[in-house]
DNA sequence: CCCAAATAGGACAAGATTGTCCAATTGTCC
DNA sequence: GGACAATTGGACAATCTTGTCCTATTTGGG
C-alpha cells in the first residue's frame, strides 16, 4: 500500500536523522539503507526539491536534513515524495456532492485520515529514541556499527 | 494511496449490495459506478475468482454478491483485489529481525493495521444504511433514480 | 588552475497498472 | 437447434513506477 519510493524516502531520512547533523553521501545512505544507489539519488532529489533535505555538492558534501529530527514528521516526508491522497471531493465526479462524501468514500477517507494523523504525530527523533531490540532500519545502530 | 482497481472494486460491490440480491450486468454496474466497462470487467473477474461475487452468463445473468451485504466487509473486497500489504517482516531483508520490526516499520505497519481494522469492521450493509445526504456512490440512490 | 568528490539530470528499459477491443464461450429462451 | 445475452479471456497500448547508466555541473582542496 505504501510505494517503494515512500519506503525508500523514509529509510533515507531515518538514516540522515541518525547521523544528523553530519552530511551523508548518496552512496553512504544507499549502503546503510539497502536502496539501489541510482534510484535513491532520484528520491533524494525529490526530497531536496520539497525542502526536506539539503544537498551539498563537492568534497565533504552530501545530504543533510533541513530540520532537526525532533521537528520533522514522517508525514512531511511522505507528502514530499507522494502525497497521501486524502479524498476531498467525490471521485465519481459529481461536483454537486463536492465536500459531502458518500458513506463509502467517507470511510475510505477516514482511513486515510488516521494514517495521516499517525504520521503527523511521529517525528524522526521519536523513531530514533524508541527503546527497542531492533534499532531503526533493522540494523545495528549506525553509531554502533563496526564494519561495513 | 488506494489504487484505482480497489476504488473500482468497492464501487462495484457497493452497487451490487444496493441491488442485492438481483444480478446486475457488467454494463449496468459500469454505468452506475462510472467505471470504464472493459476494465471493470477485469476487476469483476478478479472478484469472482476471489469468491466475493458470483458470475452468471447468459440472458438474465450478471454479477451477484456471494454473501449478504451484512456479512461482507470492505476489507474482504480490498484484499480480494489487492491485499493491503501489512508489513510482517523487515523490508530490509535482515531475516534475523524477522517479526521484530524496527520503530520505523512498526509505525508504518501500525498505520496499515488501523486501516485494516477500520475496513474489517465495516460491512456493506452499514454503508448502505448510513443516513446521509449523499447516498453511496455519490449519486441518487439507485432505487430512487428515475432516468439514466 | 586542476583534480577529485559529489549532486543533477537526461536517456533509457523493464515491469506493473490502467484501459481498450475483439473473439470465444457459456447460458437462456423460443 | 437458433438467436440472443452475457461473461471470459487474449492481445494490445498508454502511462506510471522502479531501476540503471552515463554525462554534466558544482564544489572544495591541493
Amino acid at each position: 500500500m505504501f510505494s517503494q519510493t515512500v519506503e525508500y524516502a523514509l529509510r533515507a531520512v531515518v538514516h540522515l536523522a541518525a547521523e544528523a547533523p553530519s552530511a551523508r553521501t548518496t552512496d553512504q545512505i544507499a549502503d546503510a539503507t539497502r536502496v539501489p544507489k541510482a534510484y535513491l539519488s532520484k528520491v533524494l532529489q525529490g526530497l531536496s526539491r520539497a525542502g526536506v533535505v539539503h544537498s551539498q555538492r563537492g568534497i565533504g558534501g552530501g545530504m543533510t536534513l533541513t530540520k532537526a529530527p525532533a521537528d520533522l514528521t514522517i508525514l512531511e516526508v511522505v507528502n514530499a515524495v507522494e502525497p497521501l491522497g486524502r479524498i476531498r471531493t467525490c471521485p465519481l465526479g459529481l461536483a454537486a456532492h463536492g465536500v459531502r462524501l458518500c458513506p463509502l468514500h467517507k470511510r475510505m477517507d477516514n482511513a486515510l485520515a488516521t494514517v495521516e494523523a499517525a504520521f503527523a504525530s511521529t517525528t524522526l527523533a521519536e523513531i530514533l529514541a524508541e527503546p527497542t531490540d531492533s534499532p531503526p532500519l533493522c540494523e545495528n545502530s549506525p553509531k554502533l556499527r563496526v564494519r561495513r
